[in-house]
DNA sequence: TACTAATGAGTAGTAATCAG
DNA sequence: CTGATTACTACTCATTAGTA
């Protein structure tokens, strides 16, 4: 059963101390500190108007954007309760959500990513963009493989029989371990190369 | 309603201690310090009216949601037999479970997320949320995993044997216990930094 | 407040690349 | 192919910060 009480102590809703104050700025219902009176979002003071969702106070233009009173899409206005779809911050007619590349309509559990601009790309033509982008950059990414325990003691025993093996030894030690023929050709380059390095180290300190 | 009286010897409902204040209130039969009337969940003070149940005071709205008497999907009354869901605090009407982003409807066994708000958002939605902020906000922290006792056992157990696990065996760990492979490796290299931390400081107990 | 998940700087090892 | 270099992966150590 509710009671109404008297006014004990009053509270800025903004940043929940005592008001002091000499005059109680009252919106909706809410009591505020007239230094309280901000933009949740942008923190910029309201001084013409303000607008309101869960007792916070919002400048218009990020109300908008936060509750999606316009649509991304279409740049036209979106009613209180027409179906929405949330993205990055912006909302859109489930009807205004097109890929930027293909246009294609997003349905729930699209996969997408976000172009510089914010405007959504489906995952298709993100990864066909990631594809041919790499294609032009070659050297911007370079895929590491990673050669496990089992694999290097095939290699180094290898190795040590013949430091040199011939394209043909390669291509069977590659088939044997399951790694690219290239991947072996290099491991044996840059092992011959490491040898190299600790004999003529070693030999640095024998001479010094 | 509050009654105002004069001060004799009584006890406040909420902190049990004596009343000293030139005012007693009095609400429903019960007697208050006048800091004591706040709400038993929140603890926010009671300035315009209380819920009482077994002398607690509620706010309308902790009152609502403990209670269940009000969906938190559509805001209506829910009747006293009406089946609901409960999550995280709340009573929704069974087909008023939604996802505040694709405004599905959740089933048993769906799985979820809470917003900052407390309201659901499914897997799906909460994941493209993640992806989208981390491709934005590359820089920003990851949130803070808890890992289960579960999870702890199944690591602890593979430390045991292995301190220092393969890549392969990350990975399968991460899959088996359902943690992001980045997650696992940390937990690894932390619980060698912690064992490394208690040999040495036992070490310098004894030579000391 | 203690414990510990996450971060960051610095380092090692080595797979991949490039020039010659 | 070599030699020099680049850059990816993983590690340690010290610190920061989130949570029971």
């Amino acid at each position: 059963m509710p009671h109404s009480l008297l006014a004990i102590k009053q509270k800025c809703t903004g940043c929940n101390q005592l008001i002091q104050d000499k005059f109680l700025l009252k919106v909706a219902d809410d009591l505020w500190h007239e230094d309280c009176l901000r933009c949740y979002k942008c923190t910029q003071p309201l001084s013409k108007s303000c607008y309101i969702k869960d007792h916070k106070l919002y400048c218009k233009e990020d109300y908008d954007k936060r509750f999606g009173r316009k649509c991304q899409g279409c740049n036209l206005g979106i009613l209180p309760d027409e179906m929405v779809y949330r993205l990055h911050g912006s909302c859109y007619h489930i009807n205004c959500l097109l890929c930027i590349v293909c246009s294609r309509q997003f349905k729930v559990g699209d996969k997408y990513y976000i172009s510089d601009e914010g405007k959504p790309i489906c995952k298709e033509d993100y990864d066909v963009a990631i594809m041919y982008f790499q294609l032009h950059h070659p050297n911007l990414k370079r895929p590491r493989t990673s050669i496990t325990q089992q694999q290097l003691k095939m290699l180094n025993s290898v190795y040590r029989i013949k430091p040199r093996p011939s394209r043909i030894t390669r291509e069977m030690i590659a088939t044997k371990v399951g790694l690219d023929l290239r991947v072996v050709q290099v491991w044996f380059q840059n092992k011959r190369a490491k040898d190299k390095r600790s004999i003529t180290s070693a030999h640095s300190i024998i001479t010094e």
